[in-house]
DNA sequence: ATTATAGTTGAATGTGTATTCAATTGTCAA
DNA sequence: TTGACAATTGAATACACATTCAACTATAAT
């Protein structure tokens, strides 16, 4: 039997299979939110940036200097990772002082363990 | 003071902070490599693929018809799943049955805890 | 006020990669 | 042996995104 679905260049083998997988496997969006949030981590720069915000808050420039590339570049990341609330930041005159903003960061830093993911 | 390090735009604020974060952070191809063991889940594609499997063992025309792509796309991202021992297969007539490698993929899949990660 | 520096932002660029298409292999059935 | 179909593979394409550059804001010091 052909394929009803759109898109598909094949034939069901296994209907049944594919119909049960279906009902149980989570929904588009939330596969799409989970995919999401690994990708933070996904990027040598972020990751290192939030390992280093592990160790110690630090502002931009310490940054681009430990990462080596430009403030720029930093400041970019810096954005994304506060958007997705993984850091924090004060400002302090000229300088603006960023930490991870939890311990649930820390957790995924050190031991690569997502607790938040069911609530995903 | 100006900055010594090429590459960097900037001047090194906090010397002290930046040279201690250097000797704690994780090495340059550690950070590598656990960012790409992130890279892997996320893509869609991929997270979709483990977690069908992780509901039950599934061939490419399955997969394929569940996920809406073609089965070449399936069987790229399938190469990339068993180059990285998440993902194990056995052959049956035409058809290619896949199914999660070990209980580690489990639980990354379904808690989002990389075990492994210690050992990266 | 003027200068210097920290940080941000938007545009441009280059790279990486997911997907599709077309061609190929391998297996089964007629 | 021929036809049908599952799966793989490589090339081409398109898109996403990390980085840089340049321009700008803001704060501090002289």
């Amino acid at each position: 039997m052909v394929c009803k679905i759109e898109m598909c260049d094949c034939n069901v083998i296994h209907k049944e299979i594919v119909e049960a997988v279906k009902e149980q496997i989570p929904e588009d969006r939330r596969i799409s939110v989970i995919s999401e949030f690994y990708k933070i981590f996904s990027d040598s720069t972020k990751l290192k940036i939030l390992w280093a915000l592990d160790i110690s808050e630090m502002c931009v420039c310490d940054l681009a200097v430990l990462v080596n590339v430009t403030k720029s570049a930093i400041s970019h990341q810096l954005k994304i990772l506060k958007e997705a609330n993984l850091v924090k930041f004060r400002k302090e005159g000229k300088n603006v002082y960023y930490s991870l903003s939890d311990n649930c960061v820390k957790e995924i830093i050190e031991k690569g363990v997502i607790h938040t993911i069911n609530n995903m």
